[in-house]
RNA sequence: GAGCCCGUAGCUUAAUGGAUAGAGCAGCGGCCUCCUAAGCCGUUGAUGCAGGUUCGAUUCCUGCCGGGCUCACCA
């Protein structure tokens, strides 16, 4: 092994390494166990106070010793040659803080020789382990609106982080294609369907007819009665409800399949809820053999006393399924047949009773499925305030918003960067980008208000930001003529704002470590907007190509690595990064 | 009524119980004879209310006020 490349796996494993190192000095010296001291380990508000930092106040507690006293006491036994040995420069006391600095220039140099495949590399938390992610799931007999492009690119964003951790990714579209509202669709079919009005616009005359039998079933109750016949001859596969019903769902596809193109969004399987319809005999089966089942009003339930929850309905007073039954059956399949560590629900927060609900039969079921069963929860989008039913018509479409999207993209263009050559490829990524990233940059909990101009601005936290920072290095590197940027250790990297940039670059896998930690993609994207920020700064401080020819290459080397994380990151997110915009 | 979630600046928001509560938008004032001004710098401005736990609370607990969601044959 060369000496080179010991250096670089001394600091390769980025913070969560480091942090161990420090773990490791600490131990003897305090009377902590290994987690716990782990565990209290932070990073410092400013790199000018540190890199790694040991709070002192738990000591004081077991000590009886003022903290800023115990954090100069270990500073002084703290042996400077065992810290270099592990990367550290300097240990300081300030405060009831004792503050850590790593050597600078060897990492920054160990750093930016890697590519970001290679850093992630020795960070495959996920190796050898499968998760399941369900998302998107769109209802098909109606238009893909607005709303969905959460639990779409929420569970696209995980699905694709997991997989760069290493994790086996099954990505899976549980389609809403089954259930009673099949059988109010056919009702309606029936009585006012039209051929030819539903080849002309499919989704639009569907969706037409749906709404139809909402607002009539209100003057003639018996309507509903009517749609839950339909449905139960649907699922005893009656050949003419048969036949609609796959009509129906080819039409839905083809516009689905349009929207997934433009987002870049894919699946592994699509596996709507009626390829469940034939298993539900035997979940019945099974919960019998189990003694869960009891009747209840005459619908088949279990009951969930032990939980405080509402009974969990198995089959209907009619016998017919209902999405619970389809839920159960769906978990027991991917279950045996990927034997997951994980299977994720990427569905909004109003259905989380639900899947308390469906949960708790399941780990009845067996215990297992309580510890891989998460239920990925997330705040629902608002249009300028509010929030659009379905059963009445309204809502967005999420192909007319990005559209829209794209248009204002091009006219930013022809005003910023009218030389541009690839203007409708560049567009369609920005436009497309700055949608997506104003969804994934709130929490995933939150609420989020769609409100147009919020979602169309490109500037500040957008989208369009990260790609401009990106697009404005690789400017830099095209003028600089430097494909092949070489290595070098240099004084520069230990400048404040260098070498924050280089701590944040360094940071980023265990950003993606948090995601899959918090499922939650906002990490990301809330990291790539504090390192556009940064090098931003460092872009209107510094000329990057100077005389120096030395001071060029580091400040290139630098460059080029944050353009990287940038574009990786993005690619995460689902999101384009163009070399020029 | 019960259960769950949420109240941070005019708006949108960040902060594993820790150091000076960090940004963006909007407003005001600066910065392109020089590498993409979709940028950068400066400036005004915030933890709903009352208690409690703690060396330390935006974060945890209790109550109140305000908002959202859900509560058996829809999904």
């Amino acid at each position: 092994m060369s000496h080179l490349r010991r250096e670089v796996l001394k600091f390769r494993r980025t913070i969560i390494l480091m942090k161990q190192r420090l773990v490791n000095l600490l131990l003897p010296l305090v009377d902590i166990d290994e987690k716990r001291l782990l565990s209290l380990i932070e990073i410092p508000p400013s790199r000018e106070q540190g890199d790694l930092a040991f709070p002192c106040f738990q000591l004081a507690k077991q000590w009886r010793k003022a903290p800023h006293l115990i954090a100069q006491e270990l500073a002084e036994q703290l042996n400077p040659d065992t810290l270099t040995a592990s990367g550290f420069s300097k240990v300081e006391a300030t405060g009831p803080y004792l503050n850590f600095f790593f050597e600078r220039q060897k990492l920054a140099n160990q750093l930016l020789s890697i590519s970001v495949e290679e850093q992630l590399a020795d960070h495959q938390i996920g190796a050898n382990q499968t998760v399941v992610i369900e998302y998107s799931s769109p209802n098909i007999a109606k238009h893909f609106k607005l709303y969905h492009i959460r639990s779409t690119m929420i569970g696209q964003a995980l699905a694709n982080t997991y997989a760069a951790l290493g994790y086996h990714v099954e990505r899976i579209n549980h389609l809403g294609d089954w259930g009673t509202q099949f059988g109010k669709l056919l009702a309606a079919y029936f009585r006012w369907g039209e051929d030819e009005k539903i080849k002309a616009d499919p989704l639009t005359e569907l969706v037409h007819l749906y709404v139809k039998f909402h607002e009539e079933a209100e003057k003639n109750p018996d309507l509903e009665e009517e749609g839950r016949h339909w449905f139960k001859r649907l699922e005893e596969q009656d050949p003419e409800a048969t036949r609609l019903w796959e009509w129906f769902k080819e039409e839905s596809m083809k516009e689905f399949e349009k929207i997934y193109q433009l987002l870049g969004v894919r699946f592994d399987h699509y596996l709507g809820e009626s390829f469940y319809s034939s298993k539900m005999d035997e979940i019945v089966a099974l919960l019998e053999e189990k003694g869960l089942l009891k009747e209840s009003e005459g619908a088949q339930v279990v009951p969930l006393d032990e939980e405080q929850l509402p009974p969990c309905i198995i089959k209907k007073s009619d016998g017919a399924s209902i999405y619970a039954t389809r839920d159960l059956a769906a978990a027991i399949y991917r279950y045996e047949r990927f034997k997951p560590i994980k299977m994720l629900y990427v569905v909004d927060y109003r259905q989380s009773l639900h899947f308390q609900q469906v949960f708790a039969v399941l780990k009845r079921i067996d215990p297992i499925y309580e510890q891989i069963c998460e239920h990925i929860d997330f705040g629902v989008m608002k249009i300028e305030g509010e929030i659009g039913s379905t059963r009445k018509g309204k809502g967005l479409l999420l192909h007319e918003v990005l559209n829209e999207a794209v248009k204002r993209a091009e006219q930013i263009i022809n005003e910023k960067n009218p030389q541009l050559a690839n203007k409708e490829e560049v567009a369609k990524a920005v436009g497309i980008g700055a949608i997506i990233f104003n969804d994934l940059k709130h929490h995933r909990t939150r609420e989020v208000n769609f409100v147009w101009d919020e979602a169309f601005n490109f500037e500040g936290k957008t989208g369009p930001y990260v790609q401009y920072t990106h697009a404005r290095i690789l400017s830099l590197l095209r003028r600089a003529g430097a494909v092949e940027v070489s290595p070098l250790e240099h004084p520069l990297y230990e400048q404040p704002l260098c070498w924050e940039i280089l701590y944040t670059l360094y940071r980023y896998p265990s950003v993606l470590e948090e995601t899959v930690e918090k499922n939650d993609p906002s990490q990301i994207a809330k990291y790539l907007l504090d390192l556009c920020q940064l090098f931003n700064r460092f872009y209107a401080e510094e000329r990057i190509i100077v005389e120096d020819q030395a001071e060029t290459q580091a400040k290139l080397a630098l460059c080029q690595h944050i353009a990287r994380v940038l574009k990786h990151g993005l690619k995460l997110l689902t999101i384009e990064a163009p070399d020029e915009i």
